[in-house]
Parts: C-alpha cells; sequence; structure tokens
DNA sequence: ACCTGAACACCGTTCAAGT
DNA sequence: ACCTGAACACCGTTCAAGT
C-alpha cells in the first residue's frame, strides 16, 4: 500500500474539508446564519463555506425553501420546553412556551417568514407541537378543537414574528409603519368614522402586551367556539 | 392652436408612451401581476413593460416591497364590503367579508406574503379597516379589544392565505407538506403521545372549515377576553 | 427634477461531464 | 452515487452623467 502523499497545505483556512453530508450542511447552515442572517443564507453563499459548488449541494437539500425550513427546525431546540412540566396555571405556562417560540423568531429576522412558506416538520417542531397539545390536553380542550388551536397559536406568533422581524432590521419597513400611522391620523371622520375614533390605538400598545393578550384570546376563543362537526372522541 | 404633427409609429406595439407617474407605474404593475403574477413584478420586468430602465422606477417608488405592497392596495378594491351595511347577523357579516379578503389573496399566490412583510396603507386597505371596524361596533365589541382585534382578524387571513399560497401553485412546498404529514403520522406514542393520538386531526379538515372556525374563535375570544388595562372609552 | 446607461454585486437551478 | 464547472436566466440597487 503506498503512503499517500502530505503535500504543503493549499487551503490555510480549512485543513480538512469534510465529506459532504445533510446533517453537515444544515449545520454550517445554522452558523452561517447566526453569524450573518438568513438573508445570507443562500445556495451558492453556503457553498463557499463548504468549499465546493452550489450544484454539489442539490444532491442533500432540495432547493432554498427547504433549506431554510431544515435550518429553522435545527434552531426550534432552544425554545423553552420546560413551562410544559413545571406547576401552575395551564394557560400561564402555555403563553410562556410561545413567547419563548416568538422571542426566537424576533431574534431571528427572516426566519419567522420562511416558516409560513415552508414549515419545518423535523424533531424540534414536533417537539414544540408536542409541548403544546400537552398544555391543552392538561387544560381539558377537546381534542378536536385543540388540533386545531395549536395551529392558530403557532401561526399567529410566527406572523407577528415576521411581521415584527422584518420592521426592526428594516429602514424601510419603518417607512412603511410610518405611513400606515399617517394614513390612520388622516383619515377624515366622515370616510372613516371609526378609524378616526379609535386612532391611534389601531397601530398602539406594547408588542408583549398585544401579543399575550392574541395568545389569551385564542385559548378563550377555542374554549367557547365548537367545531363546525364537534368530534369529541 | 397649431395641429399636433402625427409622426409615422416608431413603436408598433406602445405607439405613445406615456409619461411616468406613480399611479401609471403602480396600474401597469397591478395589470403584470394579474398576467404573470406577483413574482414577475420585479423592477427590471416593470421598467420594460413601461419601455424604461429599473433605474427610472426609483424616482416613484422606494423599492420592491414597497411596490408590491402598492399592488396590494390596488387589488383590495376588489374586497366585497356589501356584508357591511346589509342585514343579519353582524357576526356572520364580518365572517363574509373576512373570507372575500381571503378569497383575494388565495388567488393571487405570493401577494399575501408581501401583505406581512410590508403592509398596505392606501385607500383599499383602509377601506377594508373601517368595514371590519364597524361591524365590531355594531357587535358592540368594546373600542381598544376592536383596535387590537381587527389586526389579529387581518393578519389570520393575510397568514392563512400565505401558507396556502404557497402550497398551491408549488410543488416543493406540497412535498414538504407531505413530509410533516409523514413526520406527524410517523411520531412515536412514547415520545410524542399527543402528535400520535390527535395524528390526522392536526393537518385535516377542508380549509374553509378550518378558517371559517377560526375567525369565529377569534372574534368569541375578544368578546371574552379583556385587555391587559381595559379602556373603555 | 426627472430620466438613463452602465455597472456592481449578487441570486436559483440545471445539466452534461467527470470520478 | 456523488460531485463539479459552466452556463442560463435572471435579480435589486446605486451612481455619475445627461436633459
Amino acid at each position: 500500500m503506498p503512503t499517500q502523499r502530505h503535500g504543503p497545505r493549499s487551503r490555510r483556512e480549512r485543513p480538512a474539508k469534510p465529506a459532504l453530508t445533510r446533517p453537515g450542511i444544515i449545520a454550517t447552515a445554522v452558523e452561517l446564519m447566526r453569524a450573518e442572517g438568513l438573508e445570507r443564507v443562500t445556495m451558492r453563499r453556503l457553498a463557499a463555506e463548504l468549499d465546493t459548488g452550489p450544484a454539489s449541494l442539490y444532491v442533500y437539500v432540495r432547493n432554498t425553501a427547504e433549506l431554510h425550513a431544515a435550518v429553522l427546525d435545527g434552531m426550534l431546540g432552544a425554545v423553552d420546553l420546560t413551562p410544559v412540566t413545571a406547576t401552575g396555571d395551564w394557560q400561564d405556562r402555555l403563553v410562556q412556551v410561545l413567547v419563548s417560540y416568538t422571542k426566537l423568531l424576533f431574534d431571528n429576522p427572516g426566519l419567522a417568514q420562511s416558516a409560513l412558506v415552508a414549515r419545518p416538520s423535523g424533531p424540534g417542531y414536533l417537539n414544540l407541537l408536542e409541548a403544546v397539545l400537552a398544555l391543552l390536553n392538561e387544560g381539558a380542550v377537546p381534542d378536536g378543537r385543540a388540533a386545531w388551536l395549536c395551529d392558530v397559536l403557532l401561526q399567529f406568533a410566527t406572523a407577528t414574528a415576521a411581521e415584527q422581524a422584518t420592521r426592526d432590521h428594516n429602514t424601510e419597513a419603518e417607512q412603511e409603519m410610518d405611513a400606515l400611522v399617517a394614513a390612520i391620523r388622516n383619515a377624515s371622520a366622515e370616510t372613516h368614522p371609526r378609524i378616526a375614533t379609535l386612532g391611534d390605538d389601531l397601530v398602539s400598545g406594547p408588542g408583549s402586551d398585544r401579543l399575550d393578550w392574541g395568545f389569551r384570546l385564542l385559548i378563550n376563543g377555542a374554549i367557547h367556539t365548537p367545531r363546525p362537526i364537534e368530534q369529541n372522541r
């Protein structure tokens, strides 16, 4: 067996180029997103990080949307699920879990948006789903409603984060928000009496109050709203 | 008054190149979106349609997100607001308006997604907002809650459309849905007992039933959930 | 003030060809 | 089966220069 020749290192930064694997690719993508934000997690940028060409990634990843969904699932491990087994009011604990999920999305602008398009289906998402369902079960929410409600709860959290996320790190979106505020203030009392009456209240309030109220509204709503054909199973 | 000279047409397709104006640009963008979908409403594509270069558009439009918001606002005129002044249960009529809005977004994949990022603030949006607020007022929902609720209602409609829209015209998203369904079916009863129990119910049901239930849940929820510090005004 | 050409700095995805 | 180079067909946005 001939000894393998050890040439001088051609790459100083990445001395050993690891073989491509799906978990490895996604781990690198998560790193990249933490370092530079989701908007930099592109096929080309990621391929460069892995010392290869973009075409190579298509063996392991269907497309960019699927890649982003996998990245999100990888981050969902950071959601605090301890309230599930803690003591106290089940609604309060459910809100805690949901707030933790929402905060994660808040801190990672862009992730929330991609979550609305391509839902993750990995272990991170399943654990979060199970946690929400466990708390709804503890609260004796009928199974049929619980199944649909958990979807609405996570969707509300995701959509809220998607809206806020883009408004935070993005000057343009801020200006659009200002445009909406201005439009509401300028609304004529004759053509838009309700908007004129409510005024700033329409766009006011600290985000966390609105978020908390929203979660409690959803839970209360489900308790008071039977499904079209209620299956109690 | 000198007669205007009629030179030979230099451009057969677009005999008169109209001056650029913001309303004109947005009208062309709406046309383009109806013809080819929002994903084709790019600065470059739109500029080509207007016989100019992309740079010219930046005098009238801040960026692509703002353009898309303006397109959406232009389409909101098609939402059926007649239930506002009709007779019958106010909740049913509110749901009718919201379903009309949702359907509009359903038919125009991509528009919903952009609505979550850059909210419109034009006449179309204000009219829709006023309609929802008028019905909530008719239902005697306290002002403070109505102000926040209308946001949640429209957000729910928008997010639902954004999810479904991408799933419809997009084969990739379908496969991701399948991945989620498969993941839920394969969930172990030991690690994920609630998911295993509820099973297909988590992803089941005709979309319109879930949508209707969601709207009614939100309305009921608001009726039963005071704001953190309720201002009754 | 408005409009433009040209450039800068990127994208996703496919495919034939190699190993 | 996996990996690659190269290509195809696009993007958004800026800026100096013109009118």
